[in-house]
DNA sequence: ACCTGAACACCGTTCAAGT
DNA sequence: ACCTGAACACCGTTCAAGT
């Protein structure tokens, strides 16, 4: 079937095993989740795929979820921030950079699930934060306030893209695994009415339409609701 | 060091070793959660804890995450839904619930991880959809924006308790883990001044102060923002 | 027919020992 | 001083073989 049976090691067919470096590990790994998805970047299949023992990484990486952050991070370097510095009205722009977050977020839901748990800090996530925190100042929202918005808008973000983990690629697609329709449909009308009235309706509407309906949702709120504690926004608040 | 040394099976100290069923294994495993946490409760502990071998729990549960669906629904008996039935504001009593919700996920941040990937369908779960249906409907919320409503309020109270994942008895309490502080310390001013104006600041506010006004800027944010498709609520919309 | 021992195909992380 | 082979302590899931 192949012209060139694989050599042995010493022939200098790979790149003749690179130096490890962090920033080599990361960029491999980057690779790795995108061809062949996060399940299959384990400490092991990158170690394997960087011609070495697992044991070499950890020179380099704390643990794995300091790799998947890492990962993530660089990932993030494909959102869209030029919204901040364009016109318009800024909650038009606001929701465009969080729907270029949710997308790079769509297609590595792992990634999502892992930056909820550990939040992301790298050099492309506080970019993010920047923008979104500049374009609430434009929007003149109080510091204070957009300092917990900014959370809430990309935990909301971050949350429906994780909600998509589980079912990739192989997954029959919500044929079997969607317990939540079955039982809706099943409902029954004396004992829980409400949710009979509204039935699978409950599950409906486009991704898409609910996602922007939720950030819509967001900045109606938070422009609405002031924080508790509202005194004057202090640097270091106490704990 | 004992009186009594484990004597061999044939001698009934145990139970005799009741017969598998569905229950018995949901009941164990939530035993094991509520004891040694959820990252315990894996099939072979949860097969060994049942003095079987983890084969056979595949007669009665389909896979671990069906498992651990199995089990937040037996803790979600716990939430609080008085509320509904009592007088007062219907806000409050909506942010009660939630509160209650919230409060059983965070002693189980692993569960809110799994609940956010694979919606719960159980009986425990429909309890707790209907009574903030009941909610929202006493406060004249539109139907069809209450499907979606509900949905996002318990998206962010699950999220909220998700993030808590991680960070359990074991781990030193945000004294290295927390990047996110660190990296925020030492942004530069020049390159990104909103940052640097926020500083730690951003992270600050106790939970239980943030996730009520989270509670608040959802709801008036749903309030204040109909559906984008608001014509008449159909059972079953397309697609 | 029902149940399960044993195997398959993996994991993350550590550390003693090598160079 | 730096790196890593080999081991430790686990995983989920399947299926052929037993009762």
């Amino acid at each position: 079937m192949s012209a060139h049976p694989d050599a042995p090691r010493s022939r200098r067919e790979r790149p003749a095993k690179p130096a490890l470096t962090r920033a080599g590990i990361v960029t491999t790994a980057v690779a790795l989740v995108r061809s062949e998805g996060l399940q299959r970047v384990t400490m092991r299949r990158l170690a394997q795929e960087l011609d070495t023992g697992p044991a070499s990484l950890y020179v380099y990486v704390r643990n794995t979820a300091e790799l998947h952050a890492a990962v993530l991070d660089e990932l993030l370097g494909s959102v869209d921030l030029a919204p901040v510095r364009a016109t318009g009205d800024w909650t038009d722009r606001l929701v465009q950079i969080l729907t270029s977050y949710t997308a790079v977020l769509f297609e590595h839901p792992g990634l999502a699930q892992s930056a909820l748990v550990a939040r992301p800090s790298g050099e492309r996530y506080l970019d993010l934060l920047e923008a979104l925190l500049a374009l609430l100042a434009a929007g003149g929202v109080p510091a204070d306030r957009a300092a917990w918005a900014v959370d809430l808008l990309l935990q909301f973000a971050t949350a429906t893209a994780a909600e998509h983990a589980g079912r990739g690629a192989d997954r029959p697609a919500g044929e079997e695994w969607d317990a939540l329709a079955t039982a809706l449909r099943d409902v029954a009308a004396d004992t829980r009415p409400h949710l009979a009235a509204q039935g699978t309706g409950l599950l409906s509407g486009a991704g898409g339409a609910r996602l922007v309906w939720g950030f819509r949702v967001l900045i109606n709120g938070f422009l609405h609701t002031p924080r508790p504690d509202a005194v004057a926004p202090a640097a270091d608040g106490p704990a």
